[in-house]
DNA sequence: TGTACATCAGTGAACGCGCGTTCACTGATGTAC
DNA sequence: TGTACATCAGTGAACGCGCGTTCACTGATGTAC
């Protein structure tokens, strides 16, 4: 939008569409985000956004992408903000994550819903999906191995722990109405971790 | 399909459009679902469902009822099987749910998913759905009034134990790869239910 | 510094698709007398 | 028991829509000499 609009040229077309594309996605939700809709936000012609991917899909995928990454940073900045407690850290890594879903709510279903299946994901995604699973992962290890957390398999603790994370965020975005219960998110986050942790303490104390 | 097929009235068309909608919610999702596939494969016209359905939303709502419907009784029955012991209703419950959701994924994403608004719903999948939240939070309520579990906010709790298993369903449904590693998904919930189980003992135990 | 030319990033018309829904209709069914 | 008629449950043609994508194209840009 910097360059004149008399240009032939976009001059960044490609990310002006992953911008757009961005608020579009938050406006109207995956399923109904067109390309040509996009182009037309743009001003350019309908193909124009062929210059740049291959097809609509991957353009999801880049959007997911660039989600992914975001999403990386804010909860490797968050657990790293603390001392390396793993309590500390899940506290920070859930309201961090909920927080995300909070801001971004359908790139957040994008991100983790069923619209881009694993056949058609790049392995750029693939990368920064699994070292997002493996931050959590490595929290949970290393509670276990410190003996803040009682012994048990790693695996199906962080699954445990992704999936309540991830439910609630998902609930608050798809079914507000179940939360009609006066009901503050951050609490309710708070609430959670702290159960989870009561059920992690080990049997001494 | 037991009348003969030349009749011109169908018979029971409404409940075949129900029957074959269900099916094709599985095959293709909700988003893919078409009214005029439905009618093509009924060999009706594809006018025909709007004599049972004011419209294709109409259909949906009719489907996710029956499906919140099946879902209450069998968390009721779940719930009735086991003596009166929290602990044992609600791994029951937890595993009923999950049950349900692997037999009818598409349709269980239907009922909870954003496909239908609150605003298109009708009164009774309104009621029903009411119930279902009610089963829970009423098992969490004894739990807390019997001392089984330690006091805390019902509502907080019953969120919690809500969205974590919401979120386990979910997961297990739209991104088995998260689930790559070698993962009993019976073992996964009783894990699920155990942590929160020892999260909620009183403090005396 | 100027020119030839390859390449890049756009255009615009068109194809083909399937959808939800409306409309005026007609054949089948049920009911009152 | 038979008939007139209202109502019910279908039909089939059509409208209008927006979409993803292909195609042959053209204007703008960058580069080698």
């Amino acid at each position: 939008m910097i360059k004149s609009e008399s240009s032939y040229h976009h001059g960044n077309l490609r990310s002006a569409l992953l911008e757009i594309a961005e608020q579009q996605l938050q406006d109207v939700g995956v399923e109904s985000l067109s390309l040509r809709a996009l182009a037309r936000s743009l001003g350019v012609s309908q193909t124009a956004p062929y210059r740049h991917f291959e097809d609509k899909k991957q353009l999801l995928v880049a959007l997911a992408t660039k989600g992914y990454r975001e999403l990386f940073n804010l909860l490797t900045d968050a657990s790293n903000a603390k001392a390396p407690n793993p309590e500390a850290q899940m506290r920070a890594l859930a309201h961090s994550y909920i927080n995300f879903s909070r801001v971004n709510p359908e790139l957040f279903k994008l991100m983790f819903g069923p619209s881009l299946e694993p056949m058609d994901v790049e392995t750029k995604l693939r990368a920064v999906t699994r070292e997002t699973f493996h931050l959590v992962r490595s929290i949970m290890e290393a509670g276990i191995n410190n003996n803040d957390f009682r012994d048990c398999d790693v695996d199906y603790l962080s699954n445990s722990a992704w999936s309540s994370i991830y439910g609630l965020a998902i609930l608050a975005i798809d079914s507000p109405e179940l939360f009609e219960r006066h009901i503050e998110l951050r609490k309710q986050v708070d609430f959670g971790v702290d159960i989870l942790i009561a059920g992690l303490r080990p049997s001494g104390q």
